[in-house]
DNA sequence: TTGTACGCGTTATCAA
DNA sequence: TTGATAACGCGTACAA
């Protein structure tokens, strides 16, 4: 079932056919209409390939992210398919491992299905991978971090400055020895930890043994670990900055089976506000990120490119401190 | 930079150089190293597009499930992508929603790429959408649930029986009054339910009122109105079997909000062995489903079909009851 | 083992 | 407004 077959169908050329679907004003409107219900009639379907070919588009935006499985993900991705729906672009996912090598394989691949765009999830640190994206067949955008500087457009939240509001609120709350945990240490972790340094150097409470850095497979069973090296470290710690939500869960968790009162003995502060952080006893403070609104906007931005218009200074979504029982004790 | 850049580049026609690449060992030796080297010192990618429109193959395995942003899929998608690295197959995530005419808009388009393969995940009860699978141009797989007949490939679990299971073990805890409740009733959570049905009625304990559904954005806020309606229902209620452990956990943390005892007040049991499953406190009882092999056995039998070999039985990767802390009780 | 001729289904370009 | 022709980059079929 091919253009030709509604041509002949129709009695018209197979280009005419063509512009009823891609510039339908180019067609008499009556005509037109005849088309569209041979199309119907016939359940002819554009060939994907073919398009791609001819005109060197494929109409298909790359969701690049080493994050695709995580828990911040969803909100995230349904941000970017409420966008894109009806917008005739074709949304591919690939999961990027945090291998340099790979990702350049990745992207190369990528580049050539003449994408429409390019959505790249945390910020990649190989100068290659830099190298690779300057030169990307098409509009690239960085998201989730915006607190490092940009390749071609970017969007997400200034990690450094969320990460100084999650400390200075634990500072607030009267917590004095705090300790950091992370998984991979990626570029808006980085950001997260510079900022924690830099307030608890000024307080004079920095501790260096107090930053640690854990991975597993699943991030749950890691509670017992970070409690264990984090008071190895310092008996008397009393409050725990996470990277993320996860870690910080996992650390609630492990509270509870130890008997060690949060918020009174320990404090626990995440990073996200994932779905799980509101409804955890105690719940979760956190610093939430508007994921959704991340991905809608991230995916409005590459459509905008099409018609010419196109951020060029990185957008900054906000972030917003969420208090909550882990943290929630009368100021000492 | 194309076929025909590399094969001046080296001296040979074109398709010499796509037989270097698809079919090597048409190739002398030699001349395939020479060719690879000029390929490597160009950068020449194949184009997508026109190696799907000249093969009418696009290599391309589509996996269309409308559980993408669920906490069940990740390891899904991890042994999805494990299995087909480096087996020259891409994958392409499709978010189906729930409604039939968006399924089948959503298929049309997926079968105008020329799909090397489907892997659809929960099983679609319209005919529309059954008809549309029976004449793909490509294998297709079932995956997730088992217990249905299957169009072409099944791969999963018997729910039926993982739901028996639950509840034999409910039962034998001495649990008599007890509550089910999910989200939206698809096929998995049917079979489940027809296992409590069934058992609750041959012991006489079956009440109507007792089977509920419910549904938000984040299925861990419905933890209250899960309680309040079950509690309505019955004031003597038991124990809840849930249909995910993300509303087992939604529970187990309303639970602890409003100081009702788990396991001895309460008995809760979910379905799938999240991450989150075995870290909440008390931990919970739920039947694992290995998904990691879903997706790899999955992504194995669609790789397999190409080479004549076909599974023509489902396939039942059986499941696993883990009793934890949210039944472990004395028997009555 | 390598090459020639052609076709895949669509769109760009230019002409009518 | 519509059409003829060529091209997109590669693979198939067959010939050398």
């Amino acid at each position: 079932m091919t253009l030709t077959d509604v041509a002949v169908k129709v009695g018209v050329s197979p280009i005419t056919v063509s512009r009823a679907l891609n510039r339908p004003e180019k067609v008499t409107d009556e005509l037109r209409e005849t088309i569209l219900e041979a199309i119907n009639e016939l359940g002819y379907v554009p060939d994907f390939a073919a398009r791609a070919l001819a005109s060197r588009n494929s109409n298909t935006i790359g969701v690049l992210s080493s994050m695709l499985g995580s828990s911040i993900f969803p909100p995230v991705m349904k941000g970017i398919e409420d966008r894109m729906r009806n917008s005739g672009m074709r949304i591919q996912y690939v999961n990027t491992s945090f291998c340099a090598e790979e990702e350049i394989r990745l992207l190369k691949e990528f580049f050539a299905q003449n994408p429409a765009g390019i959505m790249i999830g945390g910020v990649q640190v190989d100068p290659r991978v830099t190298d690779l994206l300057r030169q990307a067949p098409c509009p690239v955008i960085q998201f989730i971090d915006i607190s490092y500087p940009a390749i071609d457009m970017a969007i997400g939240v200034d990690n450094r400055a969320a990460g100084k509001v999650a400390i200075d609120h634990l500072l607030a709350k009267g917590y004095r020895r705090i300790g950091f945990c992370s998984g991979r240490v990626d570029i808006p972790v980085t950001m997260r930890l510079e900022s924690y340094k830099e307030r608890l150097t000024q307080e004079g409470l920095y501790n260096p043994d107090l930053v640690i850095s854990v991975s597993a497979e699943n991030p749950l069973s890691l509670g017992g670990e970070i409690l264990d090296r984090l008071l190895a470290a310092e008996p008397d710690l009393d409050a725990v900055l996470c990277s993320h939500d996860d870690l910080a869960i996992a650390v609630l968790f492990e509270c509870q089976r130890r008997g060690i009162d949060v918020p009174y003995q320990l404090g626990v502060c995440g990073f996200s506000d994932i779905d799980y952080s509101a409804y955890t006893v105690p719940s979760l403070t956190t610093v939430r990120m508007p994921l959704y609104r991340l991905g809608y906007s991230a995916a409005n931005m590459i459509l905008r490119v099409n018609e010419g218009r196109k951020h060029t200074e990185p957008v900054d979504l906000g972030f917003e401190l969420i208090e909550r029982d882990s943290t929630r004790r009368d100021t000492q």
